[in-house]
DNA sequence: TATATTTGTTACTTTGTCGTATAATATCGG
DNA sequence: CCGATATTATACGACAAAGTAACAAATATA
């Protein structure tokens, strides 16, 4: 279970290893888990061996595991990197000073965008039976935190008044689950970018949040 | 290939078997299906083995396949039963004389309460890859049906004005992925009645829907 | 009650894929 | 240039689950 490098760009100097050498370790990684990232959204989880993976980076399946210590791992890292890019504009949501609808307009056009990404598939399709118990866990918090964002955003507008009154509880949950469900279609009908795609659904749920 | 018996409660007459033998066939061959419906919806597909289906109703495997070709025809039933029930309502849609948006209503309450029923787990989160493909074009094509509803019903609200102006193709995209999407959350969350469900977001969208 | 048909079980084969033991090759620091 | 370590391949073990063959129990009809 030891690496046996520290696998961390930053340990240069203290390291007798080379940091070239992790270096290119991190990104064949990554690129184990973008491949089976695709593969999956293809074919779905179960229907993909990793040795479809394997080939489709030119290697064979033993590979795979100098990188990875098993399916699960890659399954939960598609997760990750997918949920973190959705977390990745909070911060510039709480350095805002706008209202709650505009905030609100930023996050579904960024979240919008990440769903029809590289990880919207695993972030949104893959199933919680497929990690084990731990794992499932620390991706239910990653995807409350997001959720409950949207849910304080919008009881946040109400109060602000750039919202119009409405269930919060069931308008987070509607204008989450348009989000997530562009998963299921975006890569059948890519007419347009993920940035627009993001931008559309901004503008939709714009109309629903304004006040009347 | 060829069923022993026709399993058509019709034949009566013409059939030298008894009807009440096909009656509970078909009576049993639902079970079946219905409880596979719901392991898979508690499992996944991939996770829940004939076996599993077969020990919840107290049989072994092979009685399992007495009623049924193999797992696929299980799944394909279990998207047809859930996708006729959304269709169930099409005809209500057709005699009715009301407003293009009040139809939306009408469908958008009818489609979550189905959603957040037995079989909307399977209809919404199953895999076309799942499926052979001959099966899984005839789901696209109900699928499809169902989608294009919900688009044309937008696009003749904008025109007789119960709509406010909007892009039909993202809104009904919106829509149709938010009441999807309930297949996720329900069965945790189910403070609410599938009825309840449908009612609640029937009345979101009719505020995205409303003209200002 | 006797017989043919339906319904169900026990025990098996087959297949696919995860994950690993072992060995061979490439690459880096000294 | 050499030894150690990183990297990759070949071949295999283990196991779970799909699907089947052959046989046993139940039941309707004559």
């Amino acid at each position: 279970m030891k690496k046996p490098a520290p696998a961390r760009p930053g340990a240069s100097t203290d390291s007798p290893w080379s940091p070239s050498r992790a270096k290119t370790r991190q990104l064949k990684r990554e690129a184990v888990i973008l491949a089976a990232a695709r593969a999956f959204r293809e074919h779905g989880y179960h229907n993909t061996s990793l040795e479809d993976v394997a080939s489709a980076l030119n290697v064979t399946k033993p590979t795979i595991y100098y990188y990875v210590a098993n399916k699960e791992e890659i399954l939960f890292e598609c997760f990750r990197a997918g949920l973190d890019q959705i977390k990745s504009v909070f911060g510039d949501l709480d350095a805002s000073k706008h209202t709650a609808r505009e905030k609100l307009r930023v996050l579904i056009r960024h979240y919008g965008a990440a769903i029809a990404g590289e990880f919207g598939w695993c972030m949104v399709r893959a199933e919680d039976q497929d990690l084990s118990p731990a794992m499932s866990a620390r991706v239910k918090a990653l995807k409350s935190e997001i959720d409950q964002r949207i849910r304080g955003l919008i009881k946040e507008g109400i109060k602000d008044g750039s919202v119009g009154n409405c269930d919060p509880k069931m308008t987070a949950f509607a204008i989450a689950g348009a989000l997530n469900w562009i998963s299921h279609w975006y890569h059948k009908d890519a007419s347009l970018s993920p940035a627009e795609v993001g931008e559309a659904f901004a503008l939709v749920f714009d109309h629903t949040l304004k006040p009347r």
